[in-house]
RNA sequence: GGGCACGUAGCUCAGUGGUAGAGCAUCACGUUGACAUCGUGGGGGUUGUUGGUUCGAUCCCAACCGUGCCCACCA
């Protein structure tokens, strides 16, 4: 006997501890012919721990490797972890930090020493989160892209770009972030609305009283101005062109050029050019032959370019104390407050500074041609399609990808430069060796590049690098390319795109067909959740309170295409509250004894039987489809109406008034047709709830029908079709039920008591469901008699009309007549008002004359059977007043 | 500045060119046989506004208002 509830902590550990056992998530399709299914995971951080957004995106992927198992695809879930550069650095150094232990105080060799130690103890916690979630990867498969073959593969992608030209090196402004003292891409700075100050300098002009007034909202990098830019155009200035000005505190001379870059309506017309460290200004210099100085060291502290007094100074201190001496000699104009957006690093979330350093690029305009030219093709397809549109405009407008960064968790750049900085990309320092010899002639030292490359570098190989490639295997093979990418839209560039580029660059073919691009999980009140804010939602937590299956039913229910998902500790309540209905349906059905034998479903003929069949099959159908075309939320909705709404409010209520009864050939049909649609409801709810349909697959057998397998390599039900049919009778009676239970409730009838119907057995509707079904309409809607009635209708009858039909309950006695009086004028103005819409659509001439035959007849119909009921409610209003 | 979503019941959200749905919340009634983590029933809507297309629009189109996000720029 099942327990009185389900208790999820204990099943949940057991349940995956035997899948892990057995080897369950290896594919046992055996078939040569199987077809393959394969998911790659993004692979997590491995100092990541599991948030909202793992839990959707890893709940989503379960699903369809579950479905597809089931499907008898040939499955892959290939799982793995990034090593994540910066964030693992980040998290080591303050490990270190905490024995008052300095990254420099390291060396390079000791420091990665580290890294890996705190790996090995703390990293990957996320993957037994993922776990208890249920995801059923491939473990034995797990990568890191960090592991040997994964290096191998970034070292051959490199060398094989760099030959082709397509990697290089080049000395240009990049994006610095002085508190991790490393350049980082575009995509990792993040634009920030601060409120500033735009503060006005004067500057003289060489031998001239003449001045000229620029300004600043960053007056500290006036230091490294070398040129001032005016518009051609503008009046004011166009006298100055070609003149020099006196920087302020420097007292250097600086070119005064027309440049079509200044705005003549902003500022005062006038901008200070700082060509080393603003990306705008880096243009205008190069145009104008401007000198570039570089002013700042790596901690964005002023250097040896700048006058004595400013040197070593912070960048905001230097621009506090220049406001004062600017002030002491008079050259502060005015300051204005200014609104206006400053970057700031994604990790460090510190201001960037952009500083012309030497660093690697990545030619990706090249790279990206073929990249657009497949999801045009629809080769690769974005769900919802939408977000291709956001694919190509960044892609048409792709800009050079920075690569190299200056730490020291990361694949070394497999570059070794001679002794004239003469690069060599070689895969290993010998292979560079001799390289070098081959070029030099002769025996020379060289010496390996000390940055690392961008994580995202590494990751943007990971759908075939952790296939093997660039070996071939079996795997990649068969697996590549991989069905579909589940991802969120959030990494679409730093992520999707450059698996694209690399993937058709080197493999010559889309790493995925598919990608589906699911929303971000927000608080119930729709903000982003944060630390900062307080307001996340631990998956973890959820799953403690309500299970994973609640949270896995959640998340699938609510994950509708292009919304946004606002998740509350309720809904998942609600869906825990599911399983328990789940629970309980599946105890009747164990005390009635259902159990599977070998009766000919096909063949049944109690119509309580042949109807939860048929509605079986359109739930499979819906459901199968939902999941073949990611519409998860339909899948889980169309599961969750068909279990309870129709097969435990009905089914199980109707089968009542069989079960209970000695037995009989119904009995026996009914408990088969019962075991069978649980078994169906199990099968089908697996890849969203795993947990609970395993634990039942096992502890009840009338479920598992003799079958040994366990549910998770259950083949998805083809449901059996029945020859017979019920004519509607089923949904007819439900209708009936549900009407007298209407009016027993608007009326006020005590619930326990048995009323009789009466009616006039010349409709032949209802003949057969009185008739038929009194059982049922006695358990269910406490109907004590029907009888024939053909005089006039006695004090206390109650009209009810079901389509065209009409029958009386026998209330005198139980209710109250104004009641009754109250309902009948109720139901007078709903149909008058039916009525009268549909009368002013007949009566339009465009209507009928345009409109299809079949919707101008379904309006007549409606109208007629509208017409006959205001005509009983009438008679029966008319009778209660005389 | 460019782009993309979204606006439907008190809340969170589905959905559809022809009768607008669910969950939660709310109200009433109901517990000795699957289930109170429940059942039955009720109330609750000018589908953001204004136009257009159409016989017919909540759905398609346009504009506007509001919300959120992405990209770019900002002296």
């Amino acid at each position: 006997m099942l327990d009185k509830y389900y208790e999820h902590e204990l099943v949940e550990k057991d349940v995956y501890e035997s899948w892990e056992k057995d080897k369950d998530f290896v594919s046992q399709a055996n078939q040569p012919n199987s077809e393959p299914f394969c998911i790659v995971i993004p692979p997590p951080n491995v100092t990541g721990t599991l948030h909202m957004g793992h839990a959707l995106n890893n709940t989503l992927q379960d699903i369809l490797i579950r479905f597809q198992r089931m499907q008898g695809k040939d499955v892959l879930w290939q799982p793995g972890m990034d090593h994540a550069g910066i964030a693992t650095e980040m998290v080591v150094e303050r490990e270190l930090a905490k024995n008052n232990i300095k990254k420099s105080d390291l060396s390079r060799d000791e420091f990665v020493k580290k890294v890996w130690e705190w790996k090995d103890v703390s990293g990957g916690q996320i993957l037994n989160q993922l776990k208890r979630l249920g995801a059923s990867c491939n473990w034995d498969r797990e990568r890191f892209t960090f592991d040997e073959g994964l290096s191998e593969a970034v070292r051959y992608v490199f060398i094989e770009l760099f030959n082709q030209g397509l990697i290089y090196r080049d000395k240009r402004l990049s994006n610095w972030d002085p508190k991790l003292k490393t350049t980082i891409s575009d995509l990792e700075v993040i634009q920030k609305e601060i409120k500033g100050n735009l503060w006005y300098i004067e500057y003289d002009i060489e031998n001239s009283d003449e001045k000229i007034i620029v300004a600043t909202t960053r007056p500290e990098t006036m230091l490294g101005d070398t040129g001032i830019a005016v518009h051609p155009d503008d009046d004011r200035y166009k006298n100055l062109i070609g003149k020099n000005a006196i920087l302020p505190l420097v007292n250097k001379s600086i070119k005064i050029v027309a440049d079509e870059y200044a705005k003549s309506d902003q500022g005062s017309g006038a901008v200070k050019i700082t060509p080393a460290h603003d990306f705008n200004d880096y243009e205008v210099g190069k145009r104008n032959k401007l000198e570039i100085i570089n002013i700042f060291d790596e901690d964005a502290c002023l250097n040896k370019n700048v006058p004595e007094k400013y040197q070593g100074l912070d960048r905001y201190d230097a621009r506090q104390i220049i406001i004062e001496d600017l002030t002491e000699i008079g050259k502060l104009i005015k300051i204005e407050e200014n609104l206006h957006t400053v970057p700031y690093g994604d990790r460090s979330d510190v201001v960037i500074e952009p500083l012309l350093t030497d660093q690697w690029f990545v030619d990706a305009e090249k790279l990206a041609a073929q990249a657009i030219k497949k999801v045009k093709e629809k080769e690769t397809n974005f769900i919802p399609k939408n977000w291709e549109k956001t694919y190509y405009e960044w892609m048409e407008n792709i800009q050079p990808w920075c690569i190299s960064r200056q730490l020291l968790w990361g694949h070394q750049i497999p570059v070794w430069y001679g002794p004239d900085r003469k690069p060599f990309a070689a895969n290993s320092y010998e292979d560079a060796l001799n390289l070098a010899k081959n070029h030099y002639g002769k025996n020379v030292n060289i010496e390996q590049d000390t940055d690392v490359l961008d994580t995202w570098f590494s990751s943007a190989l990971w759908p075939f690098s952790t296939l093997g490639w660039p070996e071939k295997t079996v795997e990649f093979d068969k697996y590549y390319p991989t069905s579909v990418l589940v991802t969120g839209f959030d990494i679409i560039f730093f992520w999707v795109a450059r698996m694209m580029m690399m993937a058709l660059h080197f493999t010559e073919t889309i790493p995925f067909k598919d990608v589906y691009v699911h929303a971000l999980v927000r608080d119930e009140k729709g903000q982003k959740m944060s630390k900062s804010k307080g307001n996340v939602i631990d998956p973890i937590v959820l799953m403690d309170q309500y299970g994973a299956d609640s949270l896995r039913m959640t998340l699938c229910s609510m994950a509708a295409q292009g919304r946004d998902i606002k998740l509350s500790a309720q809904r998942v309540e609600g869906y825990r509250n599911f399983i328990t209905k789940i629970w309980n349906a599946i105890k009747y059905f164990e005390i009635n004894d259902c159990h599977h034998s070998n009766t000919n479903l096909e063949k049944c003929k109690n119509d309580f039987n042949i109807w939860i069949l048929k509605q079986l099959v359109q739930c499979e159908n819906e459901t199968k489809k939902a999941l073949e075309t990611y519409r998860f939320n339909e899948a889980a909705n169309t599961l969750y109406k068909f279990t309870w709404n129709i097969f435990c409010d009905w089914y199980i209520e109707l089968s009542k008034t069989i079960l209970s009864e000695p037995s009989h050939d119904d009995k026996i049909e009914t408990q088969n047709v019962a075991s069978y649609v649980l078994n169906n409801i199990m099968i089908m709810l697996h890849p969203i709830m795993p947990f609970i349909t395993e634990h039942l697959w096992k502890e009840i057998d009338f479920i598992n029908q003799n079958n040994s397998k366990k549910i998770i390599h259950s083949e998805w039900p083809k449901i059996i079709e029945t020859d017979k049919d019920d004519n509607g009778n089923v949904n007819k009676l439900i209708e009936i039920i549900s009407s007298i239970r209407s009016t027993r409730s608007e009326l006020n009838v005590p619930p326990k008591a048995m009323v009789e119907i009466c009616y006039d057995d010349n409709q032949s509707g209802l003949n057969e469901i009185f008739n038929k079904y009194s059982t049922a309409l006695s358990s269910i809607a406490k109907i004590k008699s029907v009888q024939d009635f053909k005089g006039p209708r006695s004090e206390g009858d109650i009209q009810i009309i079901h389509e065209n039909e009409t029958f009386f309950l026998k209330l005198f006695n139980i209710i109250d007549f104004k009641e009754e009086s109250i309902r009948l004028k109720k139901n007078l103005s709903k149909v008058s008002s039916e009525i009268e819409k549909i009368r002013i659509k007949l009566d339009s001439k465009n209507f009928i004359e345009n409109a299809p035959e079949d919707i101008i007849q379904e309006q007549k119909d409606r109208l007629d059977e509208y017409l006959s009921s205001k005509l009983k409610i009438e008679d029966a209003i008319k009778s209660f007043s005389s």
